[in-house]
DNA sequence: TATGAATGAGAATTCATTCAT
DNA sequence: CATGAATGAATTCTCATTCAT
């Protein structure tokens, strides 16, 4: 067996994975965290078992999902650090794209909103520290700017993306909230007060 | 058949009503909304049977334990439209005694982020507008004193609630969030800015 | 405790069986054999438990339902045996009228078809013997007047009628089947031949 | 990925599948069609996860034994078609062996007489539509060798059937009701009579 | 390595019957 | 005697995960 052959295999299992991914992206999104492995598998046009292979459990799966998700996240963040000049505007349009990000993503929410699996968490962690280094950056910019408030922190921003995700799920006897309007409200209350 | 009879009879039943309520607001609490109807019943101490001659299904239930907790709710804001004479203190004091209302409760915060069952929130409307009615009592007051902005709309209260059940129940990489501090980051935006 | 009380009691106990009864003939009837022991209980406008005391089990309650019912079959036959001169008319009318009775009763036909109880049969077994003691009656006449085969025996006729009701409870990928045209035919098959 | 691959897979299945279908046939039965699901499966020596892998629902069980057995009655009737000359021996031949088929299955005469499942029938309403065929052609010829009824229609021959198919379970006081005798009966109904 | 058939512990709900009041 | 609340075994169907082929 040539290494070549094993090349090939990796190839192939390389593929299968990114196909599992996606087919789980997808599902996901569509059916929420509710979606069943076997159509994940379906979508992916592989077997449960090579989903099995590839990730040992859905939850495993998720984590990964999660992940992909913290980095795209952080790319909005970082996009805004590099291409907005306007502190505030930077602050502010990172958080709405990534806002945006999330209303198109009903798996990410209940990911965001629902989970209590401290091994996802802990599988997460080094691509949610990514995250919130940019968005500290972007923070610091803004105190340093004097347009967002002194005791800001970062940590204060993942609670206000989870109001958001709330926001964006409910479902209240008054219908579909609006969580554009919720967003700008708790922006407004991260800016810096005129004296 | 003197009318004690029937009320002999209710006050068993409305025991076991009872029990099955407080067994399910545990069973709740502690398992999540997936608490399994035999877990509730044998909480309470009663046969599953006796859990579904009360409440025909499981939505019923925890409609039934929704629109409890909507008046406690709305008798937590009632408190502060009677009891507090400065508007701001009573509007943040509602907002906050609400928020620690639904940290004890983990199926609260779980119906309120999860339900998109049109039957259970049309069982609890009544009760929610209650809830937004002295509520927007609350927010009047503010608005007259000058306390809060002129453009917050009772509307806006719900999705922060939300945000706080979100933030109360988020277990990222960080652990558990502030959700104190968030609350008190989004009371912050509903203030009336100084010109 | 003058005997007169207990006179009312037992007025009363009758009254209440026969709106059991009643009750019972109309659920099973309109809903066929599956009707519950509660839905009865309602229709009688009593409890459960009032059910109970005349009749101590479901099956008990048919069996005596099964007795009326024989009651009326054998009186269709008796009227027959009284009213109709013409020999072979009397004996096909008798088994139209009592298929009509059975078209009606959903219940009656599947208590015919479906029964392996054997308390339930050895309890309507006398009013059933009545039954067959007329129908002998009416077969006799019909073959002394030689418009009957000879060999044409009383047992003949309940499979004749299992048949009938079977016929009309099939629900074939044909639709419903024609019973009208089924009951003339096994008919036919009963009359005496010509030579 | 060769094709054998696939066929030792559904080697495997279709053993089961036929275990399933057995099992079902057997516990149906004995126990007639309220033969839980667990059951069968036990008796299939399977888990019940497997009889739903292969019938989504237990009326598509059903539904698929329903068809098997229309095919038996087809066979049964193509082979009087094929093999007996006489035209009044084949026809009879026919419905005798045909009744006996019954006789020996309780599932199927419970099917033909108490299902009013429309999925289930139109799931089987081809394979019921070969029965009425042969059937048919049976019919047509005792009419032209002048030993059938010139009125008999195919569609008298379901209702004829379930006749003897309640007849076979009828357990009335009298006991076990002779069958042979109810169909002979019938047949000679069928006859055409002489001038 | 991939496949998808098999597994089986649940999960919600029903209903004949019992029994405390 | 009547009531109707309580019981709990039974029943259908689901789905994450395993494993033979």
């Amino acid at each position: 067996m040539p290494p070549a052959a094993t090349s090939v295999h990796r190839a192939d299992a390389v593929r299968n994975r990114e196909k599992v991914l996606t087919a789980a992206k997808e599902a996901f999104t569509e059916l929420g965290l509710d979606a069943r492995m076997e159509e994940i598998a379906r979508r992916a046009g592989v077997g449960v078992g090579t989903v099995y292979r590839h990730f040992p459990t859905k939850e495993a799966l998720m984590g990964e999902l999660l992940v992909e998700k913290w980095h795209t996240l952080r790319d909005n963040v970082q996009m805004s650090l590099d291409s907005e000049p306007d502190p505030w505007e930077a602050f502010a349009g990172a958080l709405r794209r990534n806002a945006e990000t999330m209303v198109n993503d009903a798996a990410l929410r209940g990911a965001v909103m629902l989970f209590d699996s401290p091994a996802v968490w802990e599988h997460g962690a080094a691509a949610h520290q990514e995250l919130l280094d940019v968005t500290t950056e972007l923070i610091e910019r803004g105190k340093a700017a004097g347009v967002l408030r002194e005791d800001l922190d970062v940590m204060d921003i993942p609670p206000l993306m989870a109001g958001v995700c709330a926001t964006i799920d409910v479902r209240g006897p008054a219908g579909q909230a609006d969580w554009r309007r919720h967003l700008e409200l708790v922006l407004d209350g991260t800016r810096r007060r005129a004296e």
